[in-house]
Parts: C-alpha cells; sequence; structure tokens
DNA sequence: CGAGTTTGACCTGCGC
DNA sequence: GCGCAGGTCAAACTCG
C-alpha cells in the first residue's frame, strides 16, 4: 500500500525546540510487508489516512529541505519561537475593522473619513498597550500531489494570496467549527513544486469531526513516545525521558534519531493522525 | 438555500 | 514616512 522510509537526519525546528530527525517518506505503493508510519509511531490501529489516489507520494520533510521557506527572520520566529497566544488575540484586528466598517456605512464621506480617522488613533492606542500576539504555529512539509491534505478536520478558504518569488499562490484556511479559531495556510514550495508547505496555527477546542477514530491524541502521542523511548533505550541502554515528546506529541528531542534501515508500511493512515492531534487542545 | 470558494480591496507589520 | 508583502475581510459567485 504504502511505504515508509527512514530517509535521512535532519536539524528540525518545530515548536520551542530544534531536534534531529529521521523523517518518513509516505510512499503509496503496494508493499504488504511494509511498517506504517502510525506504526513506526507506535499507533496498533488506524484507519485510511490521506485521501489521495493511490501512487501519490505524500512525504514528511524537513523544513530546511525548502530553501526559500522560511522567507524571513518573522517567519523562522513564527515557526520556531511560540509564544503563548492570549485569548482573543486573533480578533483583535478583525474586529476593529468589523467595527469601522459599520460606521462606514451609516455616515457622510466627510463623517467617515473623521471616524476612520479616531477609529485609527483609537487602533493605534490600543496597539501601544496591547501587541499583537500570534497562536503557536506547526509548519511541516508533504510531498504530495493535492495541495489541500485531508486531516481530518473541516475546512473553510478565506483567501488566497500571490507569494512573492513563487509562481505558486497561498491559500487560507479556517476550522469551520464554531469558537475554534484555528488557522492553516498551505502553499507549494517553488524549489519544488511537488512539496507542499502547511503551515497550523491555533489549537484545535474540539475533536476531530471524522468519527471512528480509533487513534485519538493520546494513543498517537504515548505510541510514538513508546517507539521512541524503545529505540533510545536500545540505544543508549538508558529510558529516555522525552520532555519534547510530551509538550508536542511526536517529534524527538535533540539527539535520539531513528533506525537508518527502511521501514514499510503494510498500510496507510491520515494526516490527521500526524498534525491535527497535535493541535488538539487537551483541557 | 446553505456552505464553501474566489477575488479585489483593505489592513497591518516590517524593513529601509 | 513610505513601500512592500503578508494576512484578512466580505461581496459575489459556485455547487450540491
Amino acid at each position: 500500500m504504502m511505504t515508509m522510509g527512514v530517509k535521512k537526519k535532519e536539524d528540525y525546528a518545530i515548536g520551542s525546540s530544534s531536534f534531529h530527525f529521521n523523517y518518513p517518506l509516505l510512499d503509496f505503493s503496494d508493499d504488504k510487508s511494509s511498517l506504517g508510519f502510525m506504526e513506526l509511531l507506535g499507533v496498533q490501529e488506524y484507519s485510511p489516512l490521506l485521501d489521495l489516489p493511490l501512487g501519490s507520494n505524500v512525504e514528511l520533510l524537513p523544513t530546511s529541505d525548502v530553501k526559500e521557506l522560511p522567507q524571513t527572520k518573522k517567519d523562522w520566529s513564527e515557526v520556531t519561537n511560540q509564544q503563548p497566544a492570549t485569548p482573543n488575540s486573533s480578533s483583535i484586528s478583525s474586529a476593529s475593522s468589523e467595527a469601522l466598517n459599520d460606521e462606514q456605512k451609516n455616515r457622510t464621506v466627510d463623517q467617515t473619513h473623521d471616524e476612520h480617522k479616531k477609529t485609527k488613533e483609537q487602533l493605534k492606542a490600543k496597539k501601544t498597550n496591547q501587541k499583537r500576539q500570534r497562536e503557536p504555529r506547526f509548519a511541516f512539509m508533504t510531498k504530495s500531489e493535492v495541495d489541500h491534505l485531508e486531516d481530518g478536520y473541516r475546512w473553510r478558504k478565506y483567501g488566497q494570496k500571490a507569494v512573492k518569488n513563487s509562481p505558486f499562490p497561498r491559500s487560507y484556511y479556517r476550522c469551520t467549527s464554531v469558537s475554534c479559531n484555528v488557522k492553516k495556510r498551505v502553499e507549494r514550495s517553488f524549489s519544488d513544486p511537488s512539496i507542499v508547505v502547511t503551515t497550523y496555527e491555533g489549537q484545535h477546542t474540539h475533536p476531530s469531526p471524522v468519527m471512528g477514530r480509533s487513534n485519538n491524541f493520546c494513543s498517537l502521542m504515548s505510541g510514538s513516545e513508546n517507539y521512541m523511548s524503545q529505540y533510545y533505550q536500545q540505544q543508549h541502554q538508558q529510558p529516555l525521558h522525552v520532555d519534547a515528546l510530551s509538550s508536542l506529541g511526536f517529534l524527538s528531542p535533540k539527539n535520539v534519531t531513528f533506525p537508518q534501515e527502511t521501514a514499510l508500511l503494510s498500510d496507510y493512515g491520515r494526516l490527521q493522525d500526524v498534525v491535527p492531534s497535535l493541535m488538539f487542545k487537551q483541557d
């Protein structure tokens, strides 16, 4: 069905930690004797993962593989140095502009101009007191023919922008669930059009709408930790305490590397099992 | 008719 | 301060 090879060791920068990780190659070719990505993560049960045509490749890639991303220092800080987001932080700018729009509708041009000025000043004053903070972001790359990978959550596209120095546009999606303000950006790498870069922002406040899933956040995380813990113990003859795993999920901490031999998948799972689980807020 | 997409306009932040 | 690029809004449109 799908093969997964531990390709090479790379430096990852996700969340607040950077780490080494042998990223898996997910290949939808038929191989019954293989080990699934979810199996690698220690998850015993999973259902079909990416809703992709057979023959398409899905490859989790280290961010360093795409040279143009992130493009700026700001981008890097967004991906690598997360700050805790304050409640309502994401709605500050939109709420302000909505208020502005309502005012504009009901007033004359001159009045509107004055009001606009006022509102801008108020906004400025607000900004000085309350710096806009972003939700934590999680970026990853996949090798896929389809831009928008099925991850078990429902998304509404709210924007698309041309990206500088790239022929491929960036799409903006929001989780359709009410009171869940998770967003994601999807764009193709211009250096390698087969690579899709997905950036999640925020945490889901609800479980995946896809029903009947046995491998939830807990099983995924505990499973992945088990796998890496077992491997680490084999290699170092001592138990592994995985702080990064417990905070970030399946990601390995620094200095923990995976076996070099190729691991093959016997089945395929869902992207949801990897990413949105990380974003799911456990209260 | 409701949900989702498209797309031009607008807002915001950052670098120079 | 200005210009640029990223990010968001919202009306119009499409689709089931």
